[in-house]
DNA sequence: TTGAAACATGAATCAAATTTCAACTTAGAA
DNA sequence: TTCTAAGTTGAAATTTGATTCATGTTTCAA
């Protein structure tokens, strides 16, 4: 798939104009998002996002205001594909429940085959607070409506509110990182299995 | 100069030996909590450290090595003291759900309390790995523990594994981001009853 | 009281980036 | 084919902030 990363408007004066400008670019961003999720925002060097792009150090400069810039760029591409892909693996599903543990499985599968990206949205808590912001503010407002569609449906017990979303977000993201991220001992689906067991009938013991 | 065999204690010869260096390095760990929450730890400065505690640049460098060296120990100190707050807030509790809800609730309030030790902890994902990770696990250690205890008494369903306690733990992290950190809109015990109710009973319809 | 170790000071040093820029090359429209 | 805008280049300028260190002051045990 094409990506496509977002551009602020300031940085008009910056797009490519020819077939070979783009190209440059698209290496930048493509070196970038490996240079910034190998090492991090402060680790990351223009230097070595260049190095891998193979381009001259002062190209970076012909497509992008500064560091920070291009950072912020990324950032809103990366949470714009962690919500497509998990669009995109909610399609068939029998129960409200069931939607649930597709999107956490998808977003264990989506982890482990994208670290860079799981690294990059969680760095921008300290690098782009805002783009954090709004990429956990608009992924718990997603929950939230699947959440209340499930009740409507009767799937669920309402009233949901949007800190049930937040609490599933939650689940979800350590899950992620423990078995996503740092080991993948176990599969995703035994994972996602887990965490639906929780929200079909929590943990306490029946009587 | 340090001598080769003490270099890898070196918390020996940076160790206070008098009351007045033990006061100016408790001055420097507290402006340093202060400056690394508000700033962050790249923004953070040494000369902003030294300012806030009214000592001279080169003071710090009498208690320690570095910039990182001073934030991982921050990070140990405040790691303990979350652990410590949450201990002592379980100390009455009728049954292991209950006692999870105190645990958030006090995870909560301490947050709110101490923004700046939520943002070090968070933040040492990437300027120090290792302490982060350290923390979460035994976190996690700490909750499974309880669940295993619960389910031993019949307060929960057994068997509940890792994956339950780091699901819990996300929960938890998540709600004291939002509710904590970002706003107050809602109690504390608001909250706490939410995520709670989730644990008790989930959220699928009762048939 | 006194001397040596501990501590305090902040200007100077050092290191490591980011960012600029002037010279040069290429693309593609006319 | 020609010409100009677009793109490329990498050395140099700039910035920024951590770390050092020589000098001066304080503590405290003897």
């Amino acid at each position: 798939m094409a990506t496509e990363y977002s551009e602020h408007i300031e940085s008009q004066d910056k797009q490519p104009r020819t077939a070979r400008g783009l190209k440059t670019k698209r290496k930048l961003l493509d070196a970038a998002a490996l240079e910034f999720g190998e090492k991090g925002f402060h680790e990351a060097s223009i230097t070595g996002i260049t190095q891998r792009a193979g381009t001259a150090l002062g190209s970076f400069y012909t497509y992008f205001d500064s560091k920070d810039e291009l950072f912020s760029a990324l950032v809103k591409d990366m949470s714009a594909r962690v919500k497509s892909h998990a669009a995109s693996a909610m399609t068939e599903w029998q129960g409200a429940l069931e939607r649930e543990k597709l999107a956490l499985e998808a977003f264990m599968n989506f982890a482990r085959e994208h670290k860079e990206i799981y690294r990059i949205i969680d760095e921008s808590e300290f690098v782009d607070p805002a783009s954090y912001r709004l990429h956990y503010e608009e992924t718990a407002k997603r929950i939230h409506e699947r959440l209340e569609e499930g009740s409507a449906a009767g799937d669920f017990c309402g009233p949901l509110e949007e800190a049930h979303a937040w609490a599933i977000m939650g689940m979800n993201v350590f899950l992620g990182l423990r078995y996503g991220i740092w080991s993948e001992e176990k599969s995703a689906e035994e994972i996602a299995e887990i965490a639906n067991g929780i929200l079909a009938r929590g943990i306490a013991a029946k009587r």
